[in-house]
DNA sequence: ACATGCACCTGGATGC
DNA sequence: TGCATCCAGGTGCATG
């Protein structure tokens, strides 16, 4: 479900909310979703911590705490956070509550329950794969123009699914992927290191460009994804291609079409983009 | 080392 | 209404 930009949107909605509090209880209802260590330990070493920051890496959340642990949090398609004060409604697909020393709750939701969690001391995060081998994101001083037109002289695959690969470029899913290739007018078949130069550069400036604007929009909401308050993004109004099959392409009038790229569903303007 | 395909899950939309 | 099929903001693992 969530990409850099529905995440980070998600650490504003909470980290404010969250920080200083205690977790008094921890609920756990569905506890495959606890990855390491056991969801009784998970359970155990939570209770009675107080969160100091909440931090994003990508597309995971770690939640800092007064004992030198985190706990991290990936919502992988469909998972959820939000930050509930007593009485209101919960989300059907609750699995796990961590009930706060305010009274208020922050709970985890999950639809196809494919996210996970982890808890431990800071200096154990390498056992997290995917977090330890991230590549630089979007808008970091890492992910500078040498960087990506290098990384991309030196790939064969195609360029979508460069785009995806996590330990490359951190923080980019399905919706972003397609709209910076269409605004960089590049087909998301292209071998990587077939692009020239110029295209390079385009390219990463429609990474950084789209990758802002879903975070100034607050996220991209097509079914499941919501903020830590419950609230819709609104980047879905400004996409070029991302679910608008057979809409006509905004820079050439053609038909936007859909075809299967790197395992998925990828949306794109045969005319514009080359 | 690197690329690809599939498994992991559930539910909503669509078509017959 | 019921049932089948396809699709989904992601990633980890097996395989070649």
């Amino acid at each position: 479900m969530p990409e850099m930009p529905e995440v980070e949107t998600i650490r504003r909605t909470l980290a404010d909310k969250v920080a200083g509090r205690k977790i008094i209880r921890v609920d756990i209802g569905l506890p495959r979703l606890v990855k390491w260590p056991t969801a009784a330990e998970f359970q155990a070493v939570l209770t009675d911590r107080t969160i100091t920051k909440l931090v994003r890496r990508g597309k995971y959340l770690l939640f800092y705490l007064d004992n030198n642990y985190v706990l991290i949090i990936h919502l992988r398609m469909t998972g959820r956070l939000y930050y509930k004060t007593p009485g209101s409604e919960f989300d059907k697909f609750t699995h796990i509550l961590f009930k706060l020393d305010n009274g208020d709750i922050l709970l985890y939701a999950d639809t196809r329950t494919l996210g996970t969690l982890y808890l431990m001391p800071e200096e154990e995060l390498w056992r997290i794969a995917g977090l330890a081998s991230m590549g630089p994101e979007p808008l970091s001083a890492e992910f500078t123009l040498e960087y990506f037109a290098d990384m991309l002289s030196k790939r064969r695959a195609k360029i979508k699914t460069v785009l995806l690969n996590q330990k490359l470029i951190g923080g980019l899913g399905n919706i972003y992927v397609d709209e910076a290739l269409a605004i960089a007018c590049i087909d998301p078949e292209r071998i990587a290191s077939s692009l020239t130069a110029q295209e390079a550069n385009y390219l990463h400036q429609a990474i950084n460009q789209v990758i802002a604007a879903g975070i100034a929009h607050g996220g991209t909401t097509f079914r499941d994804y919501r903020d830590g308050a419950g609230q819709s993004g609104s980047h879905q109004r400004y996409l070029q291609v991302y679910g608008r099959t057979n809409e006509p392409c905004q820079r050439c009038g053609g038909i936007i079409a859909r075809k299967e790229v790197a395992g998925r569903g990828t949306h794109y303007c045969p005319n514009c983009q080359k």
